[in-house]
DNA sequence: GTACTTGCAAATGTTTTGCATGATG
DNA sequence: CATCATGCAAAACATTTGCAAGTAC
């Protein structure tokens, strides 16, 4: 998991003006307990317009600060640390998200590709499940 | 790959009702060349409401004879034969869908589920890139 | 001072819903 | 003939854009 002040550091130097907008919706977005959407964002942040969250959250997707999650109903999520995780386990009852790490995911997917001949340039690959957790509290409850 | 034809048989006993509108978005669906979004099919069929097609395809979703491919952009296009099938490779200068065949897929999935202790209900896999046509295409031109 | 950003509000695009009408079994 | 499906139009959302005013450098 990349350390958020890095990543604060290294996105102020990514946009050309340091702007107090920005500034709230980083601060927001590195803060954020766990997935969001955009409009979560933007209510959390009543003193910054909802198109400069939607600007902003655009600039930070494509500066790959961010990456976005696939809910089952085909909704965006958003979270932070993009750079390298493209796989996510996505827990249908409590809606946390894990990162699915290693190489081999991505190995895998590279296989995959070339195998059909694909020249692959970027891949998305959501698990929905139940947590340990919540498989837990299901049996505990019956 | 599916027999086409049977799917429709099979739908049409899916549905209590046996209309004309229903009909015709199946057989759109059915013949429909790849990818397509709702919007795209409703425009295919002017004599039909937009709001049966929303409803149509939601209901195909469930039933899954359709399944949803996302698109980079985040946009849903949907195409036939969401029995197996969730994994796609997804050409980026064509917009060609090809599926993603073979267990070992399904198996690796599982084993990465359970790997993290996630009690599996779906999962969804698409790889972009350009397809080997496309490839060639761009060789080809320079 | 210039160029980039912002915020508002309006435009856009997509999907859902309410409800009277019409078709099905 | 009771039930379920349809179609329209309006509503509900989510996202984007135009533009004048503000801010960073």
């Amino acid at each position: 998991m990349p350390d958020p002040r890095s990543l604060v550091a290294d996105l102020e130097q990514t946009f050309p003006r340091r702007t107090a907008s920005r500034r709230a919706v980083l601060q927001a977005v590195v803060s954020w307990p766990g997935l969001f959407s955009v409009e979560e964002l933007s209510r959390s942040l009543p003193n910054v317009g909802r198109a400069t969250v939607y600007r902003t959250v655009a600039s930070l997707l494509d500066a790959e600060v961010l990456c976005r999650v696939m809910m089952e109903s085909g909704a965006p999520r958003y979270e932070l640390g993009g750079r390298r995780h493209h796989h996510h386990l996505v827990c249908i009852e409590c809606g946390r998200v894990q990162d699915v790490a290693g190489r081999r995911v991505d190995d895998f997917m590279g296989a995959l590709a070339s195998r059909y001949d694909y020249d692959m340039v970027g891949h998305r690959l959501e698990i929905y499940g139940r947590c340990a957790a919540c498989q837990d509290e299901g049996r505990g409850e019956g």
